[in-house]
DNA sequence: GCTCATATCGATAACGCTAACATAACAGAA
DNA sequence: TTCTGTTATGTTAGCGTTATCGATATGAGC
């Protein structure tokens, strides 16, 4: 056989051709067509050859092929994410998630704000109508029924991420928000604190009930006796976490440490006490739950409850492109998915000071 | 129930699948081949041939596939994007801006985050060997040495977003820091501020001189000589902007004004003001720079200078697809683009509040 | 007439991937 | 054991286009 001289006048003299599919076949040690199921998230691929191949594929920067992909008649999925305004911290770590997942597995997503006071079910609508495969909903609009229910008269899949009580025939990502207010308030508990002011989310967010009972449950177990004057009610945003602060602090008996169902609103109370002269944690513990960037981004670093957003809407768009592609779409009513919270411990927290027991109450100026 | 029948197998109302350049050939009378020449307008092809072909063209409403095209082609155009850990917030936006992009132009994005202590060289090196043909670098990776080293090393066509002092050999997207910077200062001496107090940026980061200058010079435009107590240096991070602000506010002569160079910075500037009592916008006006999630966050609200991140990256993906494609890559190291910055007004600025030493004499009864 | 160069055009092999079918591997049932 | 049925993996055949190179015409020059 001859062979050819291929030489080409080459303008890119040495560029590295782009890794294709059988190029991690190779590494991995399997056909390509394994490969191919991998990151198509079917089921049919026993988990160490899983592993195998996304070790492969990492280790050679793979990305697939979208020209190829498509040509060879796999539809492009088409996943919305729908969101009005939560806080942005939030949100952005939700889109880089989701993101990170969707350029892995090859799917479009179509990043669609609701303005304020625009009609939600109308949004729903629009998206749907744009011809949309499925649906991910971060909170706030993953309980706003009229979100839903357009979703479901669609009979289109979704998945809400972070909501504590599941809906009908919509998928689930969460945290178990309960348990892990509970842990939060238990450890507050053991720093010596017994006066814990607390400041509930949303009410219309059923996280913000489950966080609010974790909190109750962790108190009962102390035998603390829960105090009514010690719950503040919050909207989940930095200014509503101002009044609530404003208001637990300025109790006569006031507690020694707070509890915000969010950081922002943790970030708040800080504030709150810095202006008011307190210093934190030494006069006061304030500890949040998200664990968003402001969490770090602030003096003292919040103590909070780690919820790996980003990790809950990478899970999220995974769930929908497998049941889309295996055709299950029938089954995603059913599913809850709860992923791991983490304690993380930074420097908004400590002891109470010795306390002045019983301290007859300073001379109020209200 | 006899539906049944209905239910049947769908027949044959199967949609008409587009035309593909074998129909066109087929009608035309010719090989695939020569309607692909006259596809791409190539010479050697008979008129008479053409006209035929694009006859047939016509009447079956041929439109090239784009997929198979680029697939066939020459090969598809990956671009790499690198980043380390800057706000989760402008992260989002900007891998939003790249992907939209990317879409549009068929090109492949490989996003890659470079851990913390992860060695930064190696890391591009890595991506690099990943057969990828330009390099998208948001901060703070885009002023990082090591990582422009290896780009420059292997060649590789690299589009730096949001430095103010352009790299040898490196594309730039950028706003103008200098004259943003210039703007917000002049309008707080608008506002009637004059002793404006100015939070400097990390010293390693190019934008951080831009803005120090811009504010220089429109002090020096409205001929309000530069008070070198009224500049403390930052590092871009909340709490050297905590630091930073009480070095100003414990001046004698208290600025009226405080511009930090980015928005934790002046969100941190806020939690001091409101630590020592002071009202702002009411005592203390203070604004930012970069409109991240966090100048929406907190309240006041920021006042701060809003980059068009999505069209950065966006016009960052453009810039090197158009390069690439054209066989124009050596040029690169020459572009520099600037997009249209923002000033926009919240509630963190106002007019100074009148202060008996700057009043207009007072009638005296003495 | 013949040989060559030149224009045209066509056959075939990629391109990277997935659908559909084929096979191996490993259970459990008979 | 042998059969049967899953489940996990491999093989083959395209998807619609362009590259490459070979195959025809066409025509000039001898």
């Amino acid at each position: 056989m001859s062979e050819s001289e291929r030489k080409r006048r080459s303008s890119k003299p040495r560029q590295a051709k782009a890794p294709t599919i059988v190029d991690v076949a190779a590494l991995a040690g399997v056909s390509m067509m394994t490969v191919s199921r991998v990151i198509n998230s079917e089921q049919k691929v026993r988990q160490s050859t899983r592993d195998a191949v996304n070790a492969a594929i990492a280790k050679l920067n793979y990305a697939p092929n979208r020209a190829a992909r498509s040509l060879a008649g796999a539809s492009q999925l088409r996943l919305g994410l729908l969101y009005s305004n939560p806080s942005e911290a939030f949100l952005s770590a939700f889109v880089v998630g989701s993101l990170e997942e969707a350029g892995r597995s090859d799917v479009q997503i179509i990043v669609q704000k609701v303005e304020d006071g625009e009609d939600l079910g109308l949004a729903a609508k629009r998206m749907v109508a744009g011809g949309i495969h499925g649906v991910i909903l971060p909170p706030p609009l993953n309980e706003a029924n009229e979100v839903l229910r357009v979703l479901r008269q669609t009979d289109t899949p979704t998945v809400a991420v972070t909501t504590a009580v599941p809906h009908e025939g919509i998928a689930t990502i969460m945290i178990d928000d309960r348990s892990a207010a509970r842990e939060m308030t238990a450890h507050l508990i053991e720093l010596g604190h017994r006066r814990i002011g607390f400041i509930v989310g949303h009410p219309e967010l059923s996280a913000s009930g489950a966080r609010l009972e974790g909190y109750r449950e962790a108190l009962a177990e102390a035998s603390i006796p829960f105090d009514e004057a010690l719950v503040a009610q919050g909207y989940f945003t930095y200014r509503s976490g101002l009044d609530a602060a404003e208001e637990l602090l300025s109790l006569e008996d006031q507690p020694s440490a707070i509890f915000a169902s969010n950081d922002d609103m943790a970030a708040a109370t800080v504030a709150i006490a810095h202006r008011r002269g307190l210093d934190v944690p030494g006069d006061l513990t304030v500890c949040g739950f998200d664990d968003v960037a402001l969490a770090t981004t602030i003096w003292p670093e919040l103590t909070t409850i780690q919820q790996p957003i980003m990790e809950m809407s990478r899970r999220a768009v995974e769930l929908l492109v497998t049941l889309l592609r295996n055709d299950r779409k029938d089954q995603i009513g059913d599913l809850r998915i709860e992923v791991d919270y983490k304690l993380v411990r930074r420097q908004s927290d400590a002891a109470p000071r010795r306390r002045p027991a019983m301290r007859p109450p300073v001379p109020s100026w209200g």
